[in-house]
DNA sequence: ATACCCTATATCAGTATTGATATAGACGCC
DNA sequence: GGCGTCTATATCAATACTGATATAGGGTAT
């Protein structure tokens, strides 16, 4: 098992899903921690069965094609609460601008600071979207400090929290670099 | 080319290295937002090569076995900073501690404690490395913030800043995670 | 009707990446 | 001489992952 077989067994474990309805919530929110193509998401669905630890019941439906709705088994269930309290080796670190930025010397300051901007701009994007979801969240859930621990929700806002902080994090960097940069093209 | 080309490029653009070298600038620094291992590190140099992009010279030495050394061809410069000033689609996050904390309701909370102050652990060991690393290049450099954009201890100094501030931010949130756990099993 | 979009599942070829293993020179230790 | 360790390069099989393509049911618009 791959940490996707436990990203999956983890959406599967809150409400039977579709593989279609996996690949959405792969876009928003587990994409935000780890992601899959759909290519790998379906033959992965069928590795979990296969493993035993889920199962899918056929749905047919009035106004769409019928569909795969699956499930954790209870194995599945014991497999994914395992894995989960169990310490994991970090998946390597792989953050693209930082490869470029390191090699930024090699640039003209003018397109430098172009395209610090235009990375402030992704991330200024992302920000607004975690905070259009903590929005709703909190509409739907209340004061999410009251939140259970044995609850969906609070491992949600959980997670929520940290792409909220990372991305404040990311954006305040990124600003602090375009001083930097624009302050040695000023004078 | 991959963004790991550009990574090796970016590397040897600051100075020729063998692919022993770039094994151990994959730990550190590079490791810290780009890393590959021996047996990718290898072929993708003789793939440069092959490109036209890097060459490289055997050099005897007295006390260890002959190195190759490599260095970017002009032709290798030019299409690092080409791709350094595009702007590059993102890689996928992959954080799979979050991967964990998504499902962390289904553990014990005195588990969920133990996983969340091992992970603390990590980070706070990942920042004293990254500030003793700032330490010696304040020694190294002076004052940082006199260095000149078109140095490469610029954007050394760049990358390391964001190393920081990504580990200090982890750590507040883990801090944060753990609070909140452990005021749910006190009371 | 037929063209287009959304839901839904699936496969394939190719590439990126990992983990294991092999080889070998030079050093130091016992 | 034999053993372990570090430097140094290389290859292999297996797996993870991407991008493209296929199929098909049902809706709506033209």
């Amino acid at each position: 098992m791959i940490p996707l077989s436990y990203a999956l067994l983890g959406l599967l474990a809150r409400a039977p899903r579709s593989g279609y309805d996996l690949l959405q919530l792969m876009e928003e929110p587990m994409g935000f921690f780890w992601s899959a193509r759909r290519s790998q998401i379906y033959p992965e669905l069928a590795r979990l069965e296969a493993a035993g630890l889920a199962r899918h019941t056929v749905v047919p439906q009035r106004d769409r094609p019928a569909k795969k709705l699956y499930e954790p088994t209870e194995a599945g269930l014991a497999a994914l609460r395992e894995w989960v309290e169990t310490p994991q080796a970090p998946a390597p670190d792989r953050d693209i601008f930082l490869v470029q930025v390191y090699s930024l010397w090699l640039v003209a300051p003018a397109r430098a600071l172009e395209l610090t901007r235009a990375c402030e701009r992704r991330h200024a994007a992302r920000l607004e979207r975690y905070e259009a979801i903590r929005q709703r969240q909190r509409e739907e859930d209340g004061d999410p400090s009251a939140l259970r621990l044995d609850s969906p929700r609070f491992a949600s806002w959980a997670t929520l929290q940290r792409g909220l902080e990372y991305e404040r994090g990311y954006l305040a960097w990124l600003r602090w670099l375009a001083d930097a940069i624009a302050a040695q093209m000023a004078p």
